[in-house]
RNA sequence: GGUUCCGUGGCCGAGUGGCUAGGCAAUGGUCUGCAAAACCAUGUACAGCGGUUCGAAUCCGCUCGGAACCUCCA
């Protein structure tokens, strides 16, 4: 079951031609660095993917770099962004392109979210758009203008419906438009550009039968989607504030240029909020990864590993917003603690018999959360279901060999295959792991022979100097353990 | 102004007609030399007001509050 945006419920899902799967994200506009807003929408659909692929589809997962097209304004003047910020910078527009490329590889990366399958660019498909525009002018749907082309949105409308994916009337939506821009092209103000004529000034531009421009900003989703995942595919996903205008102008630029409306089910992934506003390049309301990383802003208590911002937001469905604050990021960070330190307890125990928990069930339970429209955040309330279990234990696991080894690999596979969770402590420790761990328990043997010896002011310098250093001793009935923070 | 969505216990956040997630915090207890960790117990929360119903946080209406979109944004 998947919540469809486009009907505005949970409908069953089923794959076109399964076990293959087609899944289209909107990327990003590579103009300026990333901040935290846009990587939820990734780390959502990352997510999205994962659990696919851990049901056994084979998923071509797309998703476009938008490097050319962007207007500043409506106003038919105004220059794309990647130009502003290349002058700005006195670069040269593809080094803008480059540099923030690599940038938002590097962050997703921190968030080990998995690349696509096919990451495609708006500057290397020009000729696939031009040939799209061709077929929706065939089609009657647009028309040139002055060396621009703008697709006709009431003519589509006769026989489709235009805003069907927003909700949106027709109507409604001319009696809404602002009608200052007297000098426009368009025959309507709802019309939008497929293809925009070059300004003197304007540096990225291609040849096109209509002369030099430049292609619009909705058509390079229409195009490389349906080149690679087919004029019908599966899923189309994005952020919510691209519901409208991108992606219903992507279901009428489909239907217009291949006679099919794309993808069968569109997912929105809602918006991250800061102060209760969303953050927005425009508006300046951002947190940058850097920052989060860091702690080095005054929106933050401290800094965060991106492993637990990626866990702070797993517990939120990805549809919902979700406001983001040092409060509940340390509140994650805990919960985060608790549920590893389980997970690396579970490591230790044996088979046994009597527990009262079953697994069984307990697995149908995450299987069932998930395939509730992706609910990670039931997902994560059965994973402490299960933590509290393992915690509960002592040594003997009280489950069959069989139950319990369906446990560790059930746990596994949610926490990292499908959440996308890292082992901070496992990481921390990097290359010389064993060696540090074998100090410690050096130390820990010191401290318990201390103890014995009731030579409390030595054990407890040792457990409060190892703290220091972020490693925390625990006492158990049966020795002491510990967990490495970072 | 129009469209859509949301308002859940101290905080975060699921659920969406009866069986009332989870995390964090808090209180009590077990354990401990003391702590920490862990475990056990404790919260009758669903913005307000009406209505439908045997029964509503969940459906309907109104009011109040917030957000997104209607211009580029994930």
């Amino acid at each position: 079951m998947l919540y469809n945006s486009l009907s505005r419920k949970k409908e069953k899902f089923s794959a076109l031609n399964a076990p293959h799967l087609g899944l289209y994200v909107c990327g990003p506009t590579v103009y300026s660095e990333v901040h935290l807003g846009n990587c939820r929408t990734f780390i959502s659909f990352d997510m999205v993917y994962r659990y696919l692929r851990h049901l056994g589809y084979k998923v071509r997962y797309v998703r476009n770099i938008t490097d050319a097209g962007h207007l500043e304004n409506d106003a038919d003047e105004g220059e794309d962004k990647i130009a502003q910020r290349a002058r700005l910078e006195q670069l040269e527009p593809m080094e803008i392109v480059q540099n923030y490329t690599l940038n938002f590889h590097e962050v997703l990366a921190k968030f080990n979210t998995i690349p696509p399958s096919i990451e495609p660019t708006a500057t290397g498909h020009i000729v696939e758009q031009i040939d799209m525009i061709v077929k929706i002018i065939e089609a009657g749907l647009a028309y040139e203008k002055n060396g621009s082309v703008y697709f006709n949105v009431a003519k589509y409308n006769e026989s489709e419906n235009y805003g069907e994916l927003s909700g949106r009337k027709i109507e409604e939506l001319i009696s809404g438009t602002r009608e200052l821009d007297a000098q426009s092209e368009k025959e309507s103000p709802l019309d939008f550009a497929i293809w925009k004529k070059a300004s003197p000034s304007h540096i990225m531009r291609w040849n096109s039968p209509w002369g030099e421009g430049f292609p619009g900003w909705h058509l390079e989703c229409s195009v490389m989607s349906t080149k690679y995942l087919g004029e019908e595919f599966d899923i189309h996903g994005g952020g919510m504030d691209l519901k409208f205008p991108h992606h219903e102008c992507e279901i009428a630029q489909n239907k217009a240029g291949t006679g099919h409306k794309g993808p069968r089910y569109w997912m929105h992934g809602n918006m991250l909020t800061l102060n209760g506003q969303k953050m927005s390049k425009s508006t300046g309301n951002t947190l940058s990864p850097r920052e989060l990383f860091s702690g080095d802003t005054d929106k933050l208590e401290k800094g965060f590993h991106p492993t637990i911002a990626r866990f702070f937001m797993m517990q939120a469905h990805y549809g919902s917003q979700l406001d983001f604050s040092s409060e509940a990021l340390m509140a994650a960070e805990k919960g985060y603690h608790r549920l590893m330190s389980a997970w690396h307890k579970l490591q230790g125990l044996a088979s046994g018999s009597g527990a009262d928990f079953s697994v069984q069930e307990w697995r149908a339970s995450c299987y069932a959360a998930m395939n509730d429209d992706f609910n990670s955040p039931v997902l994560i309330s059965q994973l402490f279901e299960a933590a509290s279990f393992i915690n509960g234990r002592e040594g003997d696991s009280g489950l069959s060999d069989n139950d319990l080894e369906l446990l560790k690999t059930t746990l596994h596979d949610f926490i990292f295959e499908v959440l996308g969770l890292e082992d901070i402590a496992h990481a921390a420790s990097g290359g010389g792991s064993d060696k540090l761990e074998e100090v410690v328990q050096i130390l820990l043997e010191l401290r318990m022979q201390a103890r014995a010896d009731r030579n409390f002011a030595l054990s407890d310098t040792i457990r409060d100097q190892l703290a220091a250093v972020g490693i925390e001793v625990k006492d158990g009935k049966d020795g002491a353990t510990f967990s490495i923070k970072s």
